[in-house]
DNA sequence: GTCTATAAGGCGATAGAC
DNA sequence: GTCTATCGCCTTATAGAC
């Protein structure tokens, strides 16, 4: 386990308490206990929560950015869709949904600047989904019932609601449902 | 307009609350002022916040379970269809997602009552879908990709999920990309 | 950079008058 | 039923010592 900065354990910390609780749901307090720190040493760091929280966007949507990106889409589609899905069984383990997932419930309690990360973060989603849907297209016996775009869409909100579906029940069902449709629609 | 009792109006007002801002994202003053009450005035109906929010789910539930109970099941597939994403496609045009979606990613902040009535929620829209989808399954010239019960989980997860970024984006677009999924299923 | 101290206000909730 | 008054605590944020 590398040493991580002060700033550093504050952005960690904020990602889980985002992810459980939203924005709405967590304090200065609460983070501050979880890094070991006043609440005032927070504001050295990050003004205002508006600043920790679009600090907080940026940073997930890098990593994830980055995941999406390492998947070889050379490989077998199934392959590249399993890669895929791995990113949301993962996430069912624990108690935590996607952040930009709980985020965009609270749209009306962020800023604009939020806003756009979080539309960028969908719609890298989306395009990722829709790449895929397209190089697994020409193996198909039958055409796609909607086209590819939509699919995607439909897709990832599926894996996004399967996500907080599987806090609210405990079961991954919600997440397979929709991994299966993905997957069968990469091998119809 | 029906005149409403001092109840019925603080339960309205905050069922707009919560799906515009969450459980997390509005107080007893914000209710009060709403209604021209005083935040103890609240109290005497709804002792505590967890009781406010425990009935507002129920009267929600219970409006959406009588439009379920409303579609007539001998109506073309399409037709049910229709009507069903009616219900979606009219929340689209407000500021409002679902009730239930949005509180089901509040689950790490309410108590356990509530938990019950959210996932009685999504169990009777998703048993509505599988019925339809099985209604039309002896019409379609090819079997569906994944069962009805899956498919209707990632049908109902799709709208939820395109009510929430309706509002992020300021487009219909992925509550159309779901509602396309379902005709297509019923039709295909 | 991190702290103490504090501001200025919001929160859910209760007691008791009317 | 609705109010006034208040409790005890939490909230984000800032000033200034170290």
């Amino acid at each position: 386990m590398k040493t991580q900065s002060v700033r550093e354990q504050l952005l960690e910390h904020t990602l889980v308490l985002i992810r459980r609780r939203g924005f709405n749901g967590f304090s200065y307090r609460d983070l501050a206990e979880l890094v070991g720190v006043k609440t005032s040493s927070i504001h050295y760091y990050f003004p205002s929560k508006d600043d920790l929280v679009l600090e907080a966007v940026k940073e997930y949507s890098a990593r994830l950015s980055e995941h999406l990106r390492a998947i070889d889409t050379t490989l077998p589609v199934t392959e590249q869709a399993e890669i895929y899905l791995g990113l949301f069984r993962k996430s069912c383990g624990s108690d935590q949904i996607c952040l930009c997932g709980m985020l965009s419930t609270e749209t009306l309690c962020l800023p604009e600047s939020v806003h756009k990360l979080l539309q960028g973060f969908y719609l890298m989603h989306e395009k990722w989904l829709t790449g895929l849907l397209e190089r697994a297209q020409p193996l198909r016996s039958t055409p796609f019932p909607v086209p590819p775009p939509r699919l995607a869409q439909v897709v990832f909100g599926a894996l996004q609601s399967g996500l907080i579906a599987a806090r609210l029940f405990g079961t991954t069902d919600r997440v397979e449902a929709a991994a299966d449709t993905l997957v069968a629609a990469v091998t119809g």
